[in-house]
DNA sequence: CTTGACTCTCCAGTGGGTGGAGACCCCATG
DNA sequence: CATGGGGTCTCCACCCACTGGAGAGTCAAG
């Protein structure tokens, strides 16, 4: 067309103007021959100029939509060069579907949390003191017992269960827990299980008047906030967890559970972690 | 508690332990140890080890519910390191609310967009041929005229406005276009502009016998696809552009224009791209 | 031949980590 | 007090899909 003088010479078009053509940036055209996705029709040995053909046109649109729905440049690449089959291509955009859905679903999620957020700055003026986080937590091993008490005899109860597992010779390989198998509180009868977490567990004999025995705190999809002050304010956590829980729309899957990562004697309070599990 | 002879030394944790208790990767407490988002509450200057005090638990929950609501890493050491008040924390809450709708509204679409091609895949049994992608096309300048030709004055009416441009001493900077003003092709009266993009157009003189103007195609969103093959099939392209079009439940928003990125003496015929504007 | 636009290769950086190599440290036991 | 095993340190590379820059070479018009 111009002049070419009937020398049958493909038509083919330098990185630029490609790149003009399809819309596709001059790097990224690079990036992709790099990476075998879209070979140049033609690479000068000499100069190392990348060619284009007009043919090669469909083929980055073919590359575009690939691109947009989902597909990661290897799965494109994969695709676009091994020529799989309509059944593979079926499978592969069934997962994205999959994939896309769950996503969608996933920054919904998030969005309502913004939302929920935005609500309780407007209502509170700021961000909480003490946050509310979901965790997998998973089970701890330890050694301990369960006994019913009154409020009085919770310290002493620590006291007594810490002694009689240093008497076992045993090492603490975290902060003591405990579990609160009320599901209310009653301050004259308290059913609590207090473990210390133990690598290896020999097994049992007797501290101060209890029988220590092996505990398991069974793992959970829980509620967790941490509470920093002394214990008599522990209830603002339990609080704050059952009302995350209601306006959540969800139930208490199980007993409550301590873990006392610093003890009563720090200056400014000790720190205690609260687990509230969650209902399946 | 653990002995420590009543010395006020205050409890701190080793990553290790530290990581136990929050969950969260050793590694990852290390990254936010080195990006300064968490700063541990003591680092041996002797053998570099990292220790973590109870008290920054909490913060790291705080973190983690920050990244949650989707916050970057670099906004999230803003808000815990500089304490920015309740109304910064709005704002950019609000902005990522604004940003996760965005994101939401995409990925439901790109949902949508694969389940139209699983139908597609169902239906026809492979991916298309031609495949239609969505460009914005920037506006294009150049010499060329607008004449009504029947069907047989297709042909000369290129050679004769390739020539007059030639003839003007222009300098082609991209393929040959053509824009199809009626709505509807009628083989006896094709309204019809011609133009050769160049990039600074001298004006007016006349070659065979038409007048030489500069022309402007504007840009558009449009609907895109490319033809390979000689011009008699290029109403393939158009049928599924419109086909499209009516799946989508869009309108066509101005004339089309066609792109010759290929002549017609090409084995296997020319490659001709085929663009229908997108109605607001 | 010069000039300016274009293209080449190579390297670095993005974000939010993950994994490994090689060296050092801590602690409990013998 | 030596030793062993597990924990920890730093540093580097890798993931994805690009993007930007430096410095050198190339192409085409005047």
């Amino acid at each position: 067309m111009l002049g070419d003088g009937g020398r049958k010479r493909a038509v083919v078009f330098r990185i630029g103007e490609f790149s003009r053509l399809t819309l596709v940036p001059v790097t990224t055209l690079r990036y992709y021959a790099d990476l075998g996705i879209l070979v140049p029709a033609y690479v000068d040995p000499e100069t190392g100029y990348r060619y284009f053909s007009a043919e090669q046109v469909p083929l980055v649109n073919r590359l575009l939509v690939l691109k947009d729905l989902g597909l990661s440049l290897g799965e494109v690449k994969a695709v676009v060069a091994d020529e799989l089959g309509p059944d593979e291509l079926r499978g592969m955009l069934r997962l994205k579907r999959a994939e896309i859905g769950r996503r969608v679903e996933e920054e919904q999620q998030r969005l309502d949390r913004v939302e929920a957020r935005l609500r309780l700055i407007e209502k509170e003026g700021g961000m909480p003191g003490q946050e509310i986080v979901i965790k997998q937590v998973q089970a701890v091993r330890g050694l301990g017992c369960r006994d019913t008490v009154d409020q009085m005899g919770i310290g002493p109860m620590f006291g007594d269960v810490l002694g009689g597992v240093m008497m076992q010779g045993a090492t603490p390989s975290g902060p003591p827990m405990a579990v609160y198998h009320d599901p209310e509180f009653d301050p004259a009868a308290v059913d609590m299980e207090v473990l210390i977490p133990t690598a290896a567990p020999p097994s049992g004999a007797t501290p101060g008047g209890r029988e220590i025995v092996e505990c398991v705190v069974p793992a959970a999809e829980a509620a967790v906030t941490v509470h920093l002050g002394p214990y008599p304010t522990l209830g603002e956590a339990y609080q704050a967890l059952l009302a995350w829980f209601s306006e959540q729309g969800r139930t208490v899957g199980g007993p409550a559970v301590e873990v006392y990562l610093t003890g009563p004697d720090e200056p400014g309070g000790p720190v205690t972690e609260v687990r509230l599990p969650i209902g399946a």
